[in-house]
DNA sequence: GTGTTATTCAAGGCATCTCTTGAACAATCG
DNA sequence: CGATTGTTCAAGAGATGCCTTGAATAACAC
């Protein structure tokens, strides 16, 4: 026995939770999980993995207990065990943003240029959404959207956008948002909508970070 | 190329900052860093260590920005890059203590029973210090103390607890903290205190989170 | 019951992590 | 200058992590 090794065991269990997240899946899986529950293929295919390997992180996710399972027929869906994961997550990615070099590089890698994207802050739309003169577009999968959005958006899921632009309100202004700031649907709305004449910005991170800051949302639960 | 490597390359890079925590030596490290800077020996006498080992997860910490090092003469001294990584560590701990199964009875293992224990919250102390009717002791090395401590608390370093005794007023109610709530300083403190008739209870944590909610402080910077 | 679908389990190969040891380096002291 | 002290580097052994593959479960449909 003796402190020392129960310090150690102590101070070990606690980075248990760090060990959950110190993966690129896991942290995908966690990212998409924020939107609301999902079932193992579901994630599979967000991932890009095998469903046995995204079965083995949710696993490991599981045991750590940042994420629960409920069993529904033939599948299982996981969710994020509380609100506290999702904190954790976004901390995590702030803490990334801020200190971890190449992270600016490999974010455009991914997103492309950002830099002629028009961007607002939650704040700013919290102030267009209290004067009502701007339509918020929600450009995620439509169970997402069910499981919670910002009140008074529009669903137009990604795939469905070039064929449902006539929804959009002529001579509106457009702020689009997804699943947060490495999200890649918002970025392509803004894109086609200013192709197109619309006067689009997108919001500067996503839904979790609205829901975050009580911020005023609808769907599942409110 | 394709976005598939690339999607999968920022989350692996966001996931850097978690591998940084994700080890209990190096968890130890973060928690005294967030009471301020220190030399590569006296950190690894913190965590028991060997100095080369040490060494190398301090490199890894650098590596991942979470920490930035000063040479002073033939000493290096590391710190905290900023406070988000105190954040970050306090939210990892949170989330470890409400999901990870078995942290209560490694915690116990490590610290004690501490069901005999008083204790007070942050608001708690904040009241009473308003109304001035309680003493607040700070037992951790003097070097801490001065780089930031509760306005008000007095220093006695844990080894100097019992000889310097009869510098807490008699009658007083006391409070003790220190580094944080896996701490055993203030605990071993208060058992002291209680053995000898006077009325002591601990801060439920420490001073990071204290100064995180900015609550008053004195010290270095302020 | 059989067949189908969704998920998990088990085993293996390869990479990374962790700690040890002993040497190398860098700044100071005499 | 050489000696000392504090820190880092380099190499290696053993453990753990990650992804692949193929088989095993579990619930449902017929």
């Amino acid at each position: 026995m003796g402190d020392h090794q129960a310090k150690a065991a102590l101070y070990d269990a606690l980075a248990e939770a760090a060990k959950a997240l110190a993966n690129g899946r896991r942290a995908e899986l966690v990212d998409v999980l924020a939107q609301g529950e999902r079932s193992v293929d579901e994630l599979a295919a967000e991932i890009e993995q095998t469903v046995a390997n995204t079965s083995q992180h949710l696993q490991r996710l599981l045991k750590a207990g940042l994420v629960t399972s409920r069993r529904d027929g033939t599948r299982i869906h996981y969710s994020l065990s509380s609100p506290l994961v999702g904190t954790l997550w976004r901390t995590m990615r702030q803490a990334a943003e801020l200190h971890v070099a190449e992270l600016d590089r490999l974010a455009s890698d991914y997103l492309g240029d950002r830099t002629k994207l028009n961007t607002v802050t939650r704040d700013q739309l919290r102030t267009r959404l209290r004067q009502g003169d701007v339509v918020v577009l929600d450009v995620r999968p439509e169970q997402e959207f069910a499981a919670g959005h910002i009140r008074g958006a529009i669903s137009i899921p990604p795939q469905d956008l070039k064929s449902r632009l006539g929804e959009i309100p002529d001579g509106a202004d457009v702020v689009a948002y997804c699943r947060g700031p490495y999200c890649v649907y918002a970025d392509d709305a803004v894109r086609l909508l200013t192709r197109r004449g619309v006067n689009a910005a997108r919001l500067e991170d996503g839904f979790p970070e609205w829901a975050a800051e009580r911020l005023p949302v609808s769907g599942a639960g409110s």
